[in-house]
DNA sequence: AACGTTAGGTGGTCAGACCAGTTTGGTTTG
DNA sequence: CAAACCAAACTGGTCTGACCACCTAACGTT
């Protein structure tokens, strides 16, 4: 041996989900199974299953077995963040990362939000349940861009952790779905500033 | 135990890192230390070094110990691409993102770039070893979020898996140049548009 | 048919053993 | 004395076998 087996073993499970033709929310063989078909010892397998699942790859269930994810679940992104966010400089940033997504994000709303959209949009103001993440989890969704999202849900979770849940006035969401439906990305921009930024 | 051991683990080491005062490149305790002062059998240990190990944050090398890396070399990226590379809706937002972020990084940097930044940069166009890379790697300094400088470097390992490199005319940055002199963002937005966006 | 019970499978963890490299310190040798 | 040598004591890498906790499904009883 002169590589590292763990290595090999990531390879050869890959190989295995192709030739079993294996997807997300499929089942992979159970852990002392692949220790034979390999030919390795079981923590030599587990060793890699943990690689994998530590990135969101797979996911593992006690007395079940062990199951492929989704993509979109890919922790990838929330691991970066664990990992990233540690560092005393990158929490003085994230307030500042924060809106500048968001706004990114507001501003493909903008561009991409449907009528139907909008329509539901209202309703959440109309029967008062908005708040501010309702509110960006919908711009996220009408934004259209899955990463973008997956990038704003870790700096949220990180944000709740340090600070007091964001609470605007309807008239915000009022105003900023008017200027929504009108696509006027200005106006839209100016809310947030005036609302958000400036309020900290 | 309810939850995982690893975990546990994983935490547990990062304070050891911390309380000992460990930075890049130093030495960290043996696996059959770990495993005593963490109380965990040593497969425990091998299975959480395992994972920081895929993600490039530590290296072990045989026979003499485990040490810290820089975050930076992660091979984590190739690895990952095996899994990902598939997913054309990711690929499609990997590009997009990609741009967006830039365009947020270049609004910084015409924000808070300094005079000897941007001499710094003039002498990297003088030169002519100026390129994409190169230049993002300027934006993101000048910037001053160290966050998005981290998404950002993310976001591109995963770029050049899957794309050529991107070279740019000269002109691309001597205008942009301009343009950040005079904090004219409109016109950076424009050319970066005009340049890259475009482009594809 | 509805309800327990049980046996087998699965991941989670551990201890111990051995292999394969590296480092270290003491011994031998020139 | 210095250089070369070598063995012991590390280090990570791997395997085995043994438990535990948990889930499922099949079996039986009521």
């Amino acid at each position: 041996m002169t590589s590292k087996m763990y290595v090999e073993i990531l390879q050869k499970i890959y190989r295995i989900i192709e030739e079993d033709g294996l997807s997300a929310g499929d089942k992979i063989p159970s852990e002392r199974e692949l220790s034979e078909r390999l030919k390795a010892g079981r923590s030599s397998v587990r060793e890699a299953l943990r690689s994998l699942e530590f990135l969101g790859i797979i996911e593992t269930r006690r007395g079940e077995g062990t199951y492929l994810k989704e993509f979109g679940e890919h922790q990838l992104i929330d691991l970066l963040g664990m990992f990233i966010l540690q560092d005393k400089k990158a929490k003085a940033d994230l307030v500042e990362t924060k809106w500048l997504i968001e706004q990114l994000c507001l501003l493909l709303a903008c561009e991409r939000r449907t009528e139907a959209q909008l329509d539901e949009l209202k309703g959440f103001i109309q029967q008062k349940t908005i708040d501010y993440e309702t509110f960006f989890k919908w711009v996220l969704k009408a934004g259209h861009n899955y990463l973008l999202e997956r990038i704003w849900r870790v700096l949220n979770d990180f944000f709740r952790l340090q600070h007091e849940d964001v609470s605007l006035p309807l008239t915000f969401y009022e105003y900023t779905w008017t200027a929504l439906k009108e696509r006027h990305i200005a106006n839209v921009l100016a809310l947030f500033t005036e609302y958000v930024t400036k309020r900290s």
